[in-house]
DNA sequence: GGGGTAAACATAGGACTCCTAGGGGTGATC
DNA sequence: GATCACCCCTAGGAGTCCTATGTTTACCCC
């Protein structure tokens, strides 16, 4: 049953993760807050959806990781875009772009 | 494998749907082709997305259907929407409208 | 020292949606 | 009478997100 709250709409997470990574070095559990904190908490990640994405993500060559250690003081995997994935993260901003305005051709239309 | 031909967002489509109908009547066949002319060839349904979506529809007291005849002198499932259907499409575009801004809200960040 | 909590990672399984690829019937057109 | 456009339908697969659960480690408090 879909229901109301699922708020992620399919397919966007992965352009989401991109831009947040794109603005610098970013481990999975900070992606998350910072997801979060950026949308007002509109956006609320569950870990779940998380890693499987950033693991499709590494996988696809649009994310390199490597393991260092937080501000408080624990190993995690930062991840950074490849130049395959900035390249895929305008791409898919475009594709949002035209899309939304796809939608709202018809949401707008008025008979 | 999620590449760029995935046009319709998963979720989009009932909203779509129910916005076409709710400018009139209208059967199956049709909506597709309505989707595809407002969308300026945008979106391309597929029948093997439009039809079930419709059943499901019905199923869930959105959209009822009765049995008339086209312009075109052919028998059609013609659909209209309910009072349920049309405060359902009010509740998915106030939730089409905080989902894009709170995107939008992240596709604009910079650092 | 022990217990609880938050940080940080991970996977399995289910639900849902869309698409591909079929199938079928009818009216119009050449 | 064959082809095309119209009009309906379903099964099966792929993909995505979520729930639920598990692990380890740092920190805090008593």
């Amino acid at each position: 049953m879909t229901d109301e709250k699922t708020a992620i709409l399919k397919g966007t997470l992965d352009m989401l993760i991109l831009k947040v990574v794109a603005l610098g070095p970013i481990h999975g559990y900070a992606i998350s807050q910072r997801i979060q904190q950026i949308s007002k908490d509109y956006f609320q990640l569950q870990e779940g959806s998380l890693y499987p994405a950033l693991h499709r993500l590494e996988n696809r060559g649009f994310l390199a990781a490597d393991w260092q250690s937080t501000d408080t003081g624990r190993e995690a995997k930062f991840y950074k875009l490849t130049r395959k994935g900035r390249k895929r993260l305008e791409t898919e901003m475009e594709g949002w772009e035209r899309m939304t305005e796809a939608v709202a051709l018809i949401l707008r239309t008025a008979e």
